[in-house]
DNA sequence: CGCATCATGTCAACAACGCTGACGTAAGTG
DNA sequence: CACTTACGTCAGCGTTGTTGACATGATGCG
């Protein structure tokens, strides 16, 4: 069960779309994500902090200065359910949050110093079994994952994603 | 950015090992997680179920008769907050819970009429999704998706899916 | 200037779904 | 008979999501 999906020659036998084949996406799905986020679970434990600060920080670092607006874009969820998250971060030194100079309005955030030592714990043991993961399954592999990944985001999201992996801030 | 994650001709650049890489399959991992669960979360909203309970739902459909400490090991939560679930699914008259006849203490879940009726909503809104992914990717891009996602669950987890892959209950 | 709108923060309440700890009961097992 | 197993349940708690309402300061526009 490593790459012949496809039928042996014939071209392109739609085996891949069988209701058995996707009941098995569907459950890699599942189970692997449990595996994804197993790491920074286990790091975050024990902290104050849960799986919704993890993503927090994992976006402020990556978009420094980025706006709480953008930030609920992206994280999809309620103002009242990220500042709970981001007020924690901020009171415990972990995040900074400057007012903007051409709109006083918002506030850019960015990781304090200690924020990027947490940042880059979580990170380092997220990438470790990415890293596992894409060596043992190898480059053809990995494109054909983000492929499929990347059908199965909602558009509007897809769009936010590519913007991200383009662009910086 | 569809397949040229490998250099071009020479054997195998490492540069899908970059941290840049493994950064943006994180987030593909992420957002691709929000649209797989939406289409069930969206007709699970309203009804007095929620996603553990699709996620139940799912197994038991999946391995009918199934005991509820097989249940247990597959989902990875504690029995309480299975009960709680369960119990509701069986109220209402979605899963049947039989004692066993081989050994009276063991309870063989399966779904009834009414149950099978929602799995088939739930599982074919995800699969239609699903669906679609995989035919926008192609077989050879699914082959690597599932070769990833194997190579990112736990091993335990990975031995109950491949379990799970091959048999049936 | 004044008023609508925007970005943000916050209070309160609630739901879903994890968890721990403790206890009970029926049924296998040595 | 004692021990263990499979299951159910009560009670309580934490995280993270939700809605609704309200406040404040900043911006933009007629």
């Amino acid at each position: 069960m490593t790459a012949e999906a496809s039928g042996p020659g014939s071209g392109e036998s739609l085996l891949f779309l069988t209701d058995e084949q996707l009941r098995k996406g569907i459950e890699a799905m599942f189970f692997a994500y449990r595996g994804f986020t197993a790491d920074p679970d286990r790091i975050l434990e024990g902290m104050d902090y849960g799986r919704a600060h993890h993503r927090a920080i994992h976006f402020i670092h990556r978009s420094p200065g980025t706006t709480v607006s953008n930030l609920l874009a992206i994280l999809g969820v309620t103002k009242q359910s990220l500042n709970r998250v981001l007020r924690t971060l901020i009171e415990n030194g972990l995040v900074r949050s400057d007012k903007g100079k051409v709109d006083a309005r918002e506030r850019h955030l960015y990781l304090t110093d200690k924020g990027l030592v947490l940042e880059r714990e979580l990170s380092d043991a997220q990438r470790a079994r990415m890293r596992a993961a894409y060596r043992a399954a190898g480059p053809q592999a990995v494109a054909g994952f983000r492929q499929v990944l990347e059908a199965m985001m909602n558009p509007e999201i897809r769009k936010q994603y590519n913007r991200l992996k383009e662009g910086g801030a």
